[in-house]
RNA sequence: GCGCGAUUAGCUCAGUUGGUAGAGCAACUCAUUUACACUGAGAAGGUCGGGGGUUCAAGUCCCUCAUCGCGCACCA
């Protein structure tokens, strides 16, 4: 029955293994990615509404996982269908050089292979590894967007610490330390002893974990007992903080007492009152330890009282005797219980389940340290920002609408997270990074773009937060700082945002400190939050569970079409999704549908030739060119309101259940005894129906569309991923 | 402690402004070389987590409880 002209590919099973990569080449070489082209190439007007966006620059420190492979998708659906839409659409590709998480997987690397320490390299050499790792990195998750299917405009390629960025991120600084917008300060800071770092508050993981609380008294003759789950900070204690309301401590308030010999650590601890006490907590009573605890520091500072360190950056004793001196924290509790114990000091031992503070990256136990650290101050007023404050201006972007977030609960968790900050501590004591723009000689500091001319100063030795250069992407990936860049201009505030919701903290809002601060304008006009993608027992995907999906597995084995659908189906914004091969798998055969819905059509419409206004359907092609034009305009509003998930469901639905199961089966009948006339309108439906239904799944499914799109005798026709979204 | 989300067919999820419960996958029955077995036809499957309320009408709105998950805060 299939006439020998068909092209002989169709005759087989679609082969996604044979048709991505070569689709892929044909659209880089097209040069569509980039919008410049289809200006020159008149398939965007120049004038044309503007649709940009940049894509959430992944880490260095691997390869993709699904995470990644579902962002990139709905991207490219955002991106392909403004693209057919005509506007003038950018989408930005880069890579974050994530500077504690890098550096930390080179480290390990080196201890594992070579068994050396970074310091053993020194910070040059250990930075030329690390840059080395990076460039690996960055190779193969650029080979895996492009394995995605994912429309980026490479030429415009940018890492959050090349040369420009790192130009972007001086000049944000010193404007920054010129409005004292950031300070020096020595506080008490979250410190990483795993990562030899300071981290920033939203950097720390809290685990439940089982701990034993402890109460006691300094000294038998000591008149008021505390609790602890931390006894060996003890040491470090200056005062015993009461509520000023308790009756039991009133007498006590305002007495010193000197305790000779705390497990071999000579005590001065006064007696104070303070509010923030709680009477119903332990014993009521709280033991003060202004260089271990963010509250001791405060409370230390209300009532003037000394700060005593006791633990250094290893997370080891630094007074006593042989007992604690030089032991580990851990062991020196133990050490101190057994003390307690001995001395019949110890009242209580509870078993209570205790947050305890871990470092992100590093998995580490925070240890409160008070250091000298960079911050950014979220409280001061700006002049140049109507004497609002980071937090203000955080805040009435999104209140005032010129943000839209979607799904919008995530506003209200914005908002709490708002109201909950403090200042943000940007110094890292890493290499790996954005050297702080800040030279000291002596007792004077220099903050400059460039390095003072003269001799004799040197500079801050620590990095910067990798979420500082984040912060800017929206801008410094498009010339900033020159204001009068092309792309700045046009590009920028940003469309779109879109991201998983896990980091909203650490980047969209980072973003939208950044761009109200510095340029006045929002970063971009509405951010999309998707969720997490999970296994199919609804857990997380990990490497250390095993239950992790490779991308790159998955689009070998079903193709990158398939992978996609899947990503996308069943999925709302900021609604966390299960993935399984089952899935995937039913949209392969889809995939392999549509191949063969075009065999019938083309061997059956032959002798017919495609007409783009055929003026003469019957009353029943009329009718189903009605049916699917309602289903286009119904589709085209809920891709404007980004259901993608709704949209991919319809189009498979039609395609399948409508145009295979019923349209096409009837027209088998057609074809056998219809009229000349019926036949001619019936071909001429299949073939523009064909059309449309390649189009409005393009954005979904680009690569097997584009490849039929190929195959279809049509005159004069571009690429499918610059034709135009049909009416 | 504060807040958020989920709970609908065996599984995964839709369900727009309230108007007769939907899809995919799986399982079941039939068809057997068809554009396509990566198939077609058909049937089956649900007191929409429990309770209460508003309404002519509630999966949908309000209250409440339960279970699961998440975020933030606390963590002496």
């Amino acid at each position: 029955m299939i006439e020998p002209n068909i092209d002989p590919k169709l005759l087989k099973p679609y082969d996604p293994k044979e048709t991505e990569d070569r689709i892929y080449k044909l659209w880089e070489e097209s040069g569509f990615f980039n919008p410049d082209v289809c200006i020159e190439k008149g398939i965007a007007d120049k004038n044309a509404e503007t649709f940009s966006m940049v894509l959430p620059p992944p880490n260095v420190t691997g390869t993709l996982h699904l995470g990644h492979a579902a962002t990139l998708t709905i991207e490219d659906i955002m991106i392909r269908f403004a693209r057919m839409q005509g506007k003038r659409t950018l989408w930005l590709p880069g890579t974050d050089h994530a500077a504690i998480a890098t550096q930390s997987k080179v480290e390990k690397i080196l201890e594992k292979e070579e068994g050396k320490r970074k310091t053993d390299l020194g910070r040059e050499e250990f930075l030329k590894r690390v840059e080395k790792f990076a460039q690996e990195s960055h190779d193969t998750i650029v080979s895996q967007s492009k394995k995605m299917g994912a429309s980026l405009d490479w030429s415009r390629e940018a890492y959050t610490l090349d040369a420009k960025r790192n130009f972007a991120v001086r000049t944000a600084f010193k404007k920054m330390y010129d409005d004292e917008i950031i300070y020096r300060g020595h506080r008490i800071v979250n410190w990483d002893p795993k990562g030899q770092t300071v981290i920033s508050d939203d950097e720390i993981v809290y685990e439940e974990r089982k701990a034993k609380f402890y109460t006691f008294k300094y000294s038998s003759d000591f008149p008021i007992s505390i609790s602890t789950t931390r006894p060996e900070t003890k040491v470090g204690d200056v005062a015993v903080a009461v509520n000023p309301t308790d009756e039991r401590y009133k007498d006590y308030v305002g007495k010193t007492y000197v305790i000779e010999n705390f497990c071999g650590v000579k005590l001065e601890i006064k007696i104070i009152a303070d509010e923030v006490v709680e009477k119903e907590f332990g014993t009521g009573a709280l033991g003060v330890t202004p260089a271990h605890s963010q509250i001791d520091a405060e409370i230390a500072m209300r009532h003037n009282l000394p700060t005593k360190q006791v633990i250094n950056e290893f997370a080891k004793m630094t007074v006593g005797d042989e007992r604690i001196l030089g032991k580990k924290t851990t062991e020196a509790r133990l050490a101190i219980v057994e003390w307690l114990q001995s001395e019949g000091l110890l009242e209580k031992e509870e078993e209570v389940i205790q947050n305890i503070s871990t470092a992100e990256r590093t998995g580490g136990i925070i240890e409160p340290l008070p250091k000298l650290q960079w911050f950014i101050n979220v409280n001061k007023p700006i002049k140049e920002r109507g004497n609002k404050s980071l937090k203000e201006l955080m805040l009435e972007a999104v209140q005032s609408k010129n943000i839209n977030i979607i799904p919008d609960r995530f506003e209200k968790v914005y908002y709490n997270w708002i109201l909950n900050l403090r200042d943000w501590c940007i110094s890292r004591q890493i290499w790996y990074g954005h050297r702080i723009p800040v030279w000291y000689k002596d007792e004077e500091i220099y903050c400059g773009i460039e390095a003072p001319s003269e001799e004799g100063w040197s500079q801050d030795e620590d990095t910067l937060d990798t979420w500082f250069s984040s912060g800017l992407w929206t801008f410094s990936t498009l010339g900033w700082p020159d204001s009068n860049a092309p792309d700045f201009q046009t590009y920028h505030p940003t469309n779109m945002l879109e991201t998983a919701y896990d980091i909203i903290f650490f980047w969209v809002a980072r973003m939208i400190l950044m761009s109200t601060y510095i340029l006045g304008v929002v970063p971009f006009k509405n951010v999309y939050l998707h969720g997490l993608v999970r296994d199919p027992q609804g857990r997380k995907m990990s490497k250390s569970l095993g239950n992790s999906l490779d991308p790159l597995e998955l689009t070998s084995k079903y193709g990158t079409d398939s992978v996609r659908m899947s990503l996308i189906i069943g999925t709302g914004p900021g609604n966390d999704s299960k993935m399984s091969e089952d899935k995937i798998r039913a949209y392969k055969n889809y995939a392999n549908k549509l191949w063969n819905i075009t065999r019938f059509v083309l061997s059956s419409t032959e002798n017919f030739k495609y007409e783009e206004s055929f003026p003469s359907y019957t009353e029943r092609e009329n009718i189903l060119i009605k049916e699917i034009d309602e289903l286009i305009k119904e589709i085209t509003k809920e891709m404007e309101e980004y259901k993608f998930y709704l949209v991919g469901e319809k189009i498979y639905q039609y395609t399948w259940s409508r145009f295979a199961d019923i349209i096409i089966e009837e027209s088998k009948e057609i074809f056998l005894n219809g009229t000349d006339v019926d036949k001619n309108s019936r071909a001429q439906f299949l073939l523009s129906t064909l059309v449309k239904i390649l189009k409005i799944l393009h954005p979904f499914m680009p690569f097997v569309t584009e490849e039929i799109w190929g195959i279809i005798p049509i005159e004069n026709k571009k690429l499918l991923m610059v034709e135009k979204w049909p009416k």
